[in-house]
DNA sequence: CTGTATCCTCTCTGATACTG
DNA sequence: CAGTATCAGAGAGGATACAG
């Protein structure tokens, strides 16, 4: 049987919270292609600040999605990596993305058609 | 080429940011069987407030994903289903549901060892 | 370099009461 | 029945400064 979308603490709900977030998905995708340290990631996300990169970092490696290996060098260095269940979540994203580029203009022109008729009817 | 998912105005970031709101995903998965009125909804999904459905039907509707169909009749009947992006949609969404019912479980452990972990190391 | 610690704002969300 | 209006709380996210 199919899980209870309409509870809370739901494995869906779980799983798109996560999506959700604002920063998850865009480090997962980083890392799609092998590993990276804390500076790598930084670089390639506009706009992401340390601590929520770190704080990102922390909620995936803690569900298993993301491994962190710290090298005892100085300086130190910290590589991210996908584990095997990061790197199955990657395809899906991938599916939202594909999605979204392919449906966008529908999207948009809907909202488009939504705001006119909107002001249109303004009181 | 790919969209740039590192700009806060990506398609991408947009469907995204839908996905992760509290009701959005909620509603779409309500309508997937069949046209609702606005209490049948309301009905089905436990806790939602009339104000949040009303909100997650408008930005839905919005982005062309619900459509809305007023009855004039007395007393009044509206009913909201989904378009054929939101049925195209739906099926991204199930994808998401399963993946998260299949791995659900290896998240967890992988939950557990990183809090005894932390517990573990905790000065 | 790789984070950690504060503070602060802003949006989302909920509770409640009211209207056509 | 199907909303709308208003107020208020909680929490995610951002700016900044500092530490190992």
């Amino acid at each position: 049987m199919r899980g209870d979308l309409y509870a809370a603490d739901c494995p869906s709900r779980q799983v798109l919270d996560r999506i959700g977030d604002r920063w998850s998905v865009l480090v997962v995708s980083t890392l799609a292609d092998g590993t990276l340290r804390h500076g790598g990631i930084a670089g390639r996300i506009h706009g992401i600040t340390p601590k929520m990169l770190t704080q990102t970092l922390r909620g995936l490696e803690r569900d298993g999605l993301v491994h962190r290996t710290v090298y005892a060098e100085v300086p130190p260095r910290v590589e991210y990596g996908l584990t095997d269940l990061g790197h199955d979540l990657v395809g899906l994203m991938r599916r939202l993305e594909d999605w979204a580029e392919t449906h966008i203009g529908d999207v948009e022109s809907a909202r488009s058609d939504y705001d006119a008729r909107a002001t249109a009817s303004r009181k």
